[in-house]
RNA sequence: UGGGGCGUCGUCAAGCGGUAAGACACAGGAUUUUGGUUCCUGCAUUCGGAGGUUCGAAUCCUCCCGCCCCAGCCA
């Protein structure tokens, strides 16, 4: 039988069947970021998962910071989390939440565990508690305190809350069972003492919750109805239901477990990531060369792209890791169509066009972009001295190469056709510091009435009327496709990659470049899509980041006569 | 040799007992004033392996193999 219809995954199957067996009427997601870090790619997948169900399905999407472990949290990442979120494209309303909003609620909560002798407090150490815990083959032991009655607990509860205890004297656990064969159903950890101030409640607390009891009780607090993570939390939802069928909640939201995202020659843990940041490999989490989505942002990604990408790797269990290249593609498949077209010359030589009149300047049409008419065009300025591209002049150019060469024609984009003459070279050094060449008056804006054959086209700019700019040139990150693997004892960071960031500084680029805003997009023709970075790009001395190269098959013959 | 997951093209990923979608990548070719874009064409006789059930299996059953996750008072 055949099936047009696009087949929804695995998680959109389950909430199509939730709505349509009237399991529900309203579909509620939530993203619950703990504030510990910046968003990264990987993020994005979770976020376009949960906002674009509920769009789809005309639910609802909550912002909930998971902010239990106020040791690791800071509002700086609360507000990143939510630039970026928003940047994405995405919005949660009013609803933005957070899990220490409930911390007397979930109080309350334990309080009631405690009285259905469901929660005890265990005085044990923390290694003493590893120690009873047994291993992955053996069961674990009944902590000593197991039996405490509920008037004891309470009584400790309470005074745990006061600030009578040091930080691991005592810690709240669910009474389960020490010998399941799901670790995490052994006496699991609820409240542990933390004498730390909280970035949102103060000094109001010394005890937290652990993430187990707090993100089902939020999560059906919030009323959700399915509460999508990642897979490695497939082990947690047995206890994440044992929480609310014992407390015997109200709502009882579906957790249901997708794989993460994982992309090539790069790494994508917040852990790892801080490392970075830390250790100064890159100059901050906003670094273009970081996959997180401030440091795609000023790299020059546009949300769209990113959605487009998260659409098209999908949702599944299975561990993957996606290429690279995938999210190339999106980005330059969003650029293409929507990139104002530019020259700009990255390695500039001059070419000084012999018999083109001295002091004439002319102003040529170019256009914008060919893939949009209604981004018009523009008058670009030439004149006799002007500055190619280095690459595309070869003194003694190998096979299929149709730029320059001595005794060779190519066309200068939306100019004339000109002719290689002369080669001047440095007296000392041999460097070749200039072309002189000639021009056929009859081939102005780039045709020729005879129909001659000038396969080469290539860029340039004014010498005269061009302005200068630094160019950053981005690379992966890391040299290898898995950091991650690990032979003979290397870290990740060994496989970092010491070039991946270019700085060119004797760029020249067409004039109009500089009205560019921070931030905008645009393609040096020829080259790839380039940003004007959003940090340090000046009036005087624009900066521009290299999002992607474009598509070079130039570049594949080159390498493949190479070997 | 405890438990929970997962194995379909180089990379993602559909497939839900009726005879292997799609995307990226790759390889050819056409068009082109970006060696860009666009457009054609090709790219899994086979679904981790072996048995079995069935007229028919990637889909059901059995066994085996491989990979991932869990022993935080992290999330």
């Amino acid at each position: 039988m055949p099936n047009n219809e696009p087949s929804y995954d695995f998680i959109r199957e389950i909430v199509a069947n939730d709505l349509k067996t009237g399991k529900h009427k309203f579909i509620r997601t939530r993203f619950p970021p703990e504030p510990n870090g910046y968003l990264h790619i990987g993020h994005a997948k979770s976020i376009c998962l949960n906002f674009g169900i509920t769009s789809q399905f005309n639910g609802q999407c909550n912002l909930r910071f998971d902010d239990t472990n106020p040791s690791k949290e800071e509002v700086e990442y609360v507000e990143s989390i939510k630039e970026d979120v928003r940047w994405l494209g995405f919005d949660w309303g009013d609803r933005e939440y957070y899990a220490s909003d409930y911390f007397d609620r979930l109080y309350e909560f334990a309080i009631n565990l405690i009285k259905k002798g469901k929660a005890y407090v265990c005085s044990l150490s923390a290694e003493k508690i590893r120690e009873y815990r047994g291993t992955l083959t053996e069961p674990g032991k009944d902590s000593p305190y197991r039996e405490r009655s509920v008037e004891e607990n309470l009584d400790l509860f309470l005074r745990m809350k006061a600030g009578e205890f040091q930080d691991g004297e005592h810690v709240l656990r669910a009474k389960i069972d020490m010998a399941s064969s799901n670790i995490n159903m052994r006496d699991p950890t609820l409240y542990r003492i933390k004498h730390v101030p909280h970035h949102r409640t103060g000094n109001k607390w010394c005890i937290y919750p652990m993430y187990d009891f707090t993100h089902c009780l939020s999560d059906a607090i919030e009323t959700i109805t399915h509460s999508i993570c990642t897979l490695e939390f497939e082990n947690n939802r047995p206890l994440y239901d044992w929480v609310l069928d014992t407390l015997e909640t109200e709502c009882h939201p579906q957790q249901i477990e997708f794989a993460r995202l994982n992309l090539n020659y790069t790494v994508l843990s917040k852990r790892r990531l801080i490392q970075l940041v830390e250790e100064g490999h890159v100059t901050g989490w906003d670094d273009p060369r970081m996959p997180t989505i401030s440091g795609i942002r000023r790299r020059g990604y546009t949300p769209e792209s990113i959605r487009n990408f998260c659409d098209r790797i999908g949702v599944a269990k299975r561990d993957s890791i996606v290429d690279m290249e995938l999210l190339e593609f999106s980005i330059r498949e969003d650029l293409n169509r929507s990139a104002h077209r530019f020259m700009a010359v990255l390695d500039p030589l001059k070419v000084v066009i012999v018999n083109y009149p001295e002091g004439q300047v002319e102003e040529l049409e170019a256009i914008n972009n060919p893939e949009d008419e209604s981004m018009g065009k523009r008058m670009v300025p030439f004149s006799r001295e002007i500055f190619i591209e280095r690459d595309d002049f070869r003194e003694d150019p190998p096979k299929k190469f149709f730029r320059l060469y001595p005794g060779g024609e190519v066309r200068l984009r939306y100019a004339y056709y000109i002719t290689c003459r002369e080669v001047i070279r440095d007296k000392n050094t041999g460097e070749i510091v200039e072309l002189r060449c000639t021009y056929d008056p009859e081939t102005r804006g780039g045709w020729s009435k005879d129909k001659r054959k000038v396969k080469g086209t290539i860029h340039w700019v004014s010498k005269a009327h061009s302005v200068p700019a630094q160019v950053r040139l981005y690379d992966r990150l890391f040299t290898v496709p898995n950091p991650l693997d690990k032979k003979d004892g290397k870290d990740f960071k060994d496989y970092l990659n010491s070039t991946s960031l270019e700085v060119l500084t004797h760029c020249r680029v067409e004039p109009d470049l500089k009205k560019l805003r921070p931030g905008s997009n645009c393609q040096f023709e020829r080259q790839g899509y380039f940003c004007v970075d959003m940090k340090d790009s000046e009036a005087d001395l624009p900066v521009f980041n290299r999002t992607v190269t474009l598509r070079d098959s130039w570049a594949k013959i080159e390498k493949k006569a190479k070997k």
